[in-house]
RNA sequence: GCACCCGUAGCUCAGUUGGAUAGAGUACUUGACUACGAAUCAAGGGGUCGCACGUUCGAAUCGUGCCGGGUGCACCA
């Protein structure tokens, strides 16, 4: 049950209505929410555009409220409906039989409908997020790529799909050479200096990865000046491309150890994956050569003979129109014969979409503490018994904004092989970056020009190591969170101060990367990120657990009596949601109610901010409730009974919501 | 040069795909805790929706042109 059965069923008599009386077939009946509770719970503008339609047959004016007074008498037939009123210059507003409709919301199931049985049949959808270079530390930037994919996945799951959560594994290029280099030419230390320094790292409580962090930085600076080991970059990158060979090995090691390190971090934010697939196995599977094949046999991309290109496997891209310093045509194939990362990329997604003819081998990478396994694709001969992976009906991938051309290039590409499949099949989710406002910069230490002062933000640079990790980010979070826990709950033990702050630092967070809408840059503030008040996940989790505590101090038999009570007199229910208060009451249920079309349009949208916001509403009507009305000191019992089927109908779905965004609800806090 | 994104309150951002009086948070001012928990609530001021034309019953939203800011367009990955 849910809304949209209800609208649906409107539309659809609106539909044959306007039929019938007009003789229109209009095929789609826009339906908006109404700005106050007063306006109805739905509003139809559809007699504006008849008007229109009206006036260009007849050549006639019409009058929009006229058309909708009769659409008006057909509409109150609804069985549900409690009245219909025409406002403003022509609007059909809906009022629905609140006890009616209390009493079914009250049995309904909320959401998240995850899809529990893994049936093959039904078509899977493959999203791709993270996908950090295994080179260095998680930065806030890779983290809002992590929580906007992961909340994604979340919403899909609670809409009853299957997903496939991917994170691409860049083990061979360059950023992970860099650090090699860093390790071989500047710390000249080989593998089993490096397992040695592992070990000691460990012990000095620091993680492998934030080392990585700073010696890729140092590489970068050696760079500028040292023409020398620039040199040393081309020889290892091809080395580690090559496999097979003691440079090779060592990058495996170093990729993996960050792997690790980054999977830990993700984990602290309940960010989890059912397959690592990297690129090595991408190169040594030889998935290009038989997309090349494909490429070239359905004309997707042909031989440069002349011009700068010479001797170049291009795609033609029209719609990027040339000049003198950039081809419109894309290079996907040098003239050495190595391939660009673009056709890697187009390979690879052939792959995802089951489209390649050819599969990775598998073995276990590690388990949750749940006994879910993450698996990593391997060169070598893998596990026999592994889950289908890839194969998707649709492949998201979540890439920053940046990567667009690169995106549309790979999903022209795919597109131009299987044009059955279309681009439709390729979404690219693609979002801004975070970057650091001059403040921020230099509070992490790092000393600005005159001109970067006056810059609106800085990006970040892994390369300049400049940025704020996540790791960082989040322990000031759990220690600020912890501390206010402690003072507020003293009678709590140690280890639930912790992880309530816990949950409640990472609520903070999830919820700062994903209430700015994606094509939004986020400039960083500390102050501002570590916020635990005002449009906050903090405040939504309060909103909830405070929901909680009035139930626990009711009776424990009290919502199933309310229940009772409100089934057995309807009309008693009625006179009170018509009542002084029946709006607060009711505007708390039909929000609540919301939660489900919210999700399709997150879904439709592409964009979980939709869902951040709602939440946050969803919070502030029960806030707002529940300060206002006291359910415990409330004698009329009817009174109380809906008061209390209020609380239960917006904590359900509060709850719904949060573990939508990835978001834990507190014991107390 | 070309493509894409952005410009809304002092600041940070929403704006349900063209609809009702443009909304939140924050900051500022004032008020509310012997409490179903104040990480909260109530009240107040604050707007040329970058500018100009156009489309129509109706524009922050669509079109065109400007102005300002950002990103991308390598035989890098």
């Amino acid at each position: 049950m849910s809304l949209s059965v209800f609208q649906n069923h409107l539309v659809e008599t609106i539909k044959s209505t306007v039929k019938e009386q007009f003789e229109i077939s209009v095929e789609n009946v826009a339906a908006e929410v109404p700005p106050k509770t007063e306006f109805g719970d739905l509003a139809f503008p559809i007699a504006f555009e008849l008007a229109k339609h009206l006036k260009k047959q007849t050549g006639e004016k019409q009058n929009p409220r006229a058309i909708a007074e009769k659409l008006r008498s057909a509409l109150l037939e609804v069985n549900f409906i409690e009245d219909i009123q025409i406002a403003g210059p022509g609007y059909l507003n809906v009022f629905y039989n609140r006890s009616n409709f209390f009493a079914k919301a009250l049995s309904a199931e909320v959401l998240p409908r995850v899809n529990k049985v893994n049936n093959p049949k039904t078509t899977k959808i493959c999203v791709e997020h993270t996908s950090v270079n295994p080179n260095k530390a998680a930065h806030i930037g890779h983290v809002r790529n992590s929580v906007l994919g992961d909340t994604f996945v979340r919403i899909l799951r609670a809409d009853g799909k299957r997903v496939e959560v991917q994170n691409y594994i860049d083990n061979t290029g360059v950023q992970v050479a860099d650090v090699v280099v860093g390790f071989l030419f500047l710390e000249q230390k080989d593998l089993d200096d490096i397992k040695t320094l592992d070990s000691e790292l460990v012990e000095q409580g620091v993680s492998f990865d934030y080392y990585c962090w700073d010696l890729y930085a140092r590489v970068g600076v050696e760079y500028q000046t040292n023409e020398g080991l620039k040199a040393k970059r081309a020889e290892t990158l091809h080395a580690i491309e090559e496999g097979g060979n003691e440079i090779a090995d060592l990058a495996e090691y170093v990729a993996t150890r960050n792997v690790e390190c980054i999977l830990k971090t993700m984990e602290r934010l309940s960010i989890r994956y059912d397959l690592l697939p990297r690129e090595s196995e991408v190169l040594h599977l030889h998935f290009w050569k038989k997309a090349f094949q494909m490429m070239k046999e359905k004309g997707a991309i042909h031989l440069a003979e002349a011009g700068k290109m010479a001797g170049c496997w291009v795609m033609p891209f029209e719609s990027h129109g040339g000049s003198d310093e950039h081809d419109q045509d894309k290079i996907l194939v040098r003239s050495n014969g190595t391939v660009t990362y673009t056709g890697k990329d187009i390979a690879f997604q052939t792959w995802k979409l089951g489209l390649l003819g050819l599969d990775f081998n598998y073995k276990t990478f590690n388990k949750y503490k749940n006994g879910k396994e993450v698996w990593i694709t391997t060169t070598k001969t893998g596990e026999n018994i592994h889950p289908s992976f890839g194969n998707a009906e649709v492949v998201y991938n979540v890439i920053d904004t940046r990567q667009s051309y690169p995106q549309e290039v790979v999903k022209k590409g795919v597109a131009t092989i299987f044009p059955e499949r279309g681009e439709e099949a390729s979404v690219h989710l693609s979002y801004e970056m975070v970057a650091l406002s001059p403040g921020a910069a230099e509070e992490l230490g790092f000393i600005l020009s005159d001109e970067d002062r006056q810059r609106s933000f800085i990006e970040m640079s892994g390369r300049k190591g400049l940025g704020v990790k996540a790791d960082d980010l989040i322990d000031r979070l759990e220690k600020n969170a912890y501390q206010e826990v402690k003072v507020r709950n003293p009678d709590l033990g140690e280890e639930q101060h912790k992880q309530i702050g816990h949950e409640i630092a990472i609520g903070a967070l999830r919820y700062f990367l994903l209430k700015f809408t994606k094509n939004t840059v986020i400039i960083f503030d500390f102050k501002e990120a570590t916020a635990f008040e005002g449009e906050t996940g903090v405040y939504c989790q309060n909103a909830t657990v405070r929901l909680n505590s009035i139930f626990k101090k009711l009776d424990n038999n009290a919502l199933d009596a309310a229940q009772e009570l409100i089934k057995h007199d309807p009309d008693k229910i009625s006179e009170i949601f018509a009542g002084d208060h029946g709006n607060d009451f009711w505007g708390v249920v039909v929000l609540a109610f919301r939660l489900e079309e919210t999700i399709t349009q997150a879904i439709f949208a592409a964009e979980p901010a939709v869902l951040a916001r709602y939440t946050f509403n969803l919070a502030k009507a029960s806030n707002l409730f529940y300060q206002k009305h006291r359910i415990l000191t409330e004698t009329d019992e009817h009174k109380r009974a809906v008061m209390t089927c209020v609380a239960e109908i917006a904590r359900r779905s509060l709850t719904a919501s949060l573990q939508t965004m990835g978001i834990k609800v507190p014991e107390r806090m």
